[in-house]
DNA sequence: CCTTTAATTAAACAGTGTTTAATAATATTT
DNA sequence: AAATATTATTAAACACTGTTTAATTAAAGG
């Protein structure tokens, strides 16, 4: 056959995405295979490639999705505090729960890495932007700070919540003395903020 | 051919996990396989199925491995600061360092997912515990804090400097605002310190 | 109606992890 | 020493994987 054009490529391009999703939800990010998708959507691998460069191309666009969705999570998550201690902390136990509940879209997002020089675009760097943005807008409020050191240590805590995520998830901290991953972003973020404040 | 006894079982091991991490090292964690190993050592992948569960088993004692290789890196660098900030702060750059200079091999270590349920050997924890064994030391001179806290301190320290290593090595902060992966630790370290002791 | 265009596929290639039965070199027993 | 039992090792198969290719076929343009 040929030229159907039952969709365009616009609609293959979403019903693939949605389709990996799915895949990704129901049998982890290992599971995940150009044919699986292809047949997915009623349509063969050759289409697909159609539609995106490669699977790290696919990857990557899956990945672009899930970072707006998780900025949405977090933006309805993070209350309306005045006080930044409060609002970091919703924002921290938000992005644990996000990391939890959709394990294997967050897992995704950082499996992919970028084959030595070829750098993340500038469409995924803008989401991911977005995300920072949550983090110092929290900060914000601590106006004796200058906004560099305001961007700063939004990604110094941002990135501190995530690795704390990521040993978690992945097992890294099954010994002794073990708190919730709640419990320990509490710790963090109560910590640096009296320290950052001082 | 068959019981050439060239090498024991244990060599046999022994030198499958030698190849796997030159291989590991030359072509990143992607381009590791089963026969390539195989063919490294002169044997088949059959062979290999003798010494190894499967992949993820040989995965795994790989980053065993890794573990021990690590300890000693960050044992080495530590230096002999009696304050607890200068020796984190040395424990943290010696960590960085080290994912820098065996990124493929540092990847590797977080790679591996234990599947659903089974969780990773007590084998493996214990060399897990020996690394953050060394965050507890460096907090201990804070004496007005009890072991549990102390504890629950290094792990979460220990998360996040690994969470700020993440996102740099896999280039999720090539954002505005870039600082070095060691100030950001240093941000870090310096802040959580003052609230911790405060 | 015929020709051009391009969407779609089937098939191939080279690789992967893993399992199987066959092979061949060593131990053990006779 | 010869025959037998054991087992290390391999070759081949299976069912996958990502990716590329040529062939097909439906629709668009003239």
């Amino acid at each position: 056959m040929a030229r159907r054009s039952d969709h365009s490529r616009e609609e293959i391009r979403q019903m693939a995405l949605g389709a990996a999703e799915t895949i990704l939800e129901e049998e982890g990010y290992k599971g995940l295979s150009t044919r699986k998708v292809a047949k997915a959507i009623g349509y063969t691998v050759g289409t697909l490639y159609l539609v995106f460069e490669d699977q790290e191309d696919m990857v990557l666009q899956i990945n672009g999705r899930t970072l707006d969705a998780l900025y949405e999570w977090l933006r309805a998550r993070r209350g309306n505090a005045t006080a930044s201690r409060e609002m970091l902390l919703a924002l921290a136990e938000a992005y644990i729960a996000y990391a939890e509940t959709e394990t294997p879209r967050w897992n995704l997002l950082f499996e992919y890495i970028a084959a030595e020089g070829n750098e993340l675009p500038e469409w995924y760097l803008a989401k991911l932007g977005r995300v920072f943005g949550l983090v110092e807008a929290a900060l914000k409020p601590l106006a004796d700070h200058s906004l560099l050191e305001i961007q700063q240590a939004a990604r110094v805590l941002w990135a501190s919540v995530h690795g704390i995520c990521t040993l978690k998830i992945r097992h890294r901290m099954d010994l002794a003395g073990g708190q919730s991953t709640d419990a320990m972003a509490r710790m963090l973020i109560d910590n640096f903020l009296k320290g950052f404040q001082a």
